[in-house]
DNA sequence: ACGGATTATATAACGGATTATGTAAACGGA
DNA sequence: TCCGTTTACATAATCCGTTATATAATCCGT
């Protein structure tokens, strides 16, 4: 079996092609972040870089500015909730409103990600991207071939002991 | 709100990004193919074409012809042939097998498919994303900005009344 | 001041991906 | 021939996206 149907159909399934590599990236980041011991997850780390970027935020805010539905964002915000990364508050003027920030927990969280984790995982991705050109069909095959020759974990610098 | 966290964070949050566009796109898709009257979805064409092209396949080769896992494979199949439009039978020389093939009901949307709606969706979808060049994420970028500036259904070319 | 319209989030339902595991069938070496 | 190993698919569990709806709070025109 040698023929990838989605890769033949080329336009017409650009979305499942598309969602097919997210998967697989999100999955080998979680690979990455998980040989650190740290248990947040390629889709979640989206939302604590946000409110470490923008300060609380409402969770609508948040939804928006990480790109998902509310009932979506709601979802993961309690998970994290519950995980004790983030913390939320009903909003001084509304009661309506929640006030969704990071724990003590979820910065401590963000630092190790900044100073060890993030950067490895940025320069992976950008070893698996580099120097590719044309069409995104053509890209989104080439970074498929590139991920199934060297996984994400191999193309990322080994964790630095100094510095 | 104007900041895109996602965008923001650029190649560490590739595979977040990747999938955002792949749902976006699968949705706008269908709501053309939904526009035809059809109750097939994005996600499950691939299975359809797949068979179409290849003819009769196990179960687990077209799970592996679409890309998705086996259980993945399973329950779309299910589904389909829940509808009608696919066909399963055990195979003739091992118990463990089971033959997936189209059923005339799926031939039939098939039919309607090419005459009628994968035409319009490559285009609209080439449309999408015309003379598009540079690094993917660039690339990530302007799709969305176009998919918002004017959503897939009106890049579709019109029906065509006669032939 | 009142109440209909709007807003913010929670919840329900559904679709769809994965890994892990279970069960039965098939394989193949001793 | 026997049986440990492998294979194919079903099932379970988990995660995560969406739209629709419910509920409560807030807004603002009358």
């Amino acid at each position: 079996m040698t023929e990838d149907v989605v890769r033949a159909l080329g336009l017409l399934c650009l979305g499942t092609h598309l969602k097919r590599l997210g998967e697989r990236l999100q999955s080998e980041t979680d690979t990455v972040i998980a040989a650190r011991g740290l248990a947040i997850s390629a889709s979640q780390y989206p939302y604590l870089a946000c409110l470490d970027r923008l300060g609380p935020l409402t969770l609508g805010e948040l939804a928006e500015a990480v790109g998902v539905s509310q009932p979506g964002a709601t979802r993961t915000v309690n998970a994290l909730v519950g995980q004790g990364v983030l913390a939320a508050e009903p909003a001084p003027d509304d009661q309506r409103r929640k006030i969704v920030a990071l724990s003590a927990e979820g910065r401590r969280l963000v630092a190790i990600g900044r100073a060890e984790i993030w950067p490895r995982i940025a320069a992976a991705v950008g070893d698996l991207c580099a120097d590719l050109d044309g069409p995104i069909l053509d890209q989104l095959n080439a970074i498929e071939d590139r991920l199934r020759q060297k996984p994400l974990a191999e193309r990322a610098p080994p964790p630095s002991g100094k510095d």
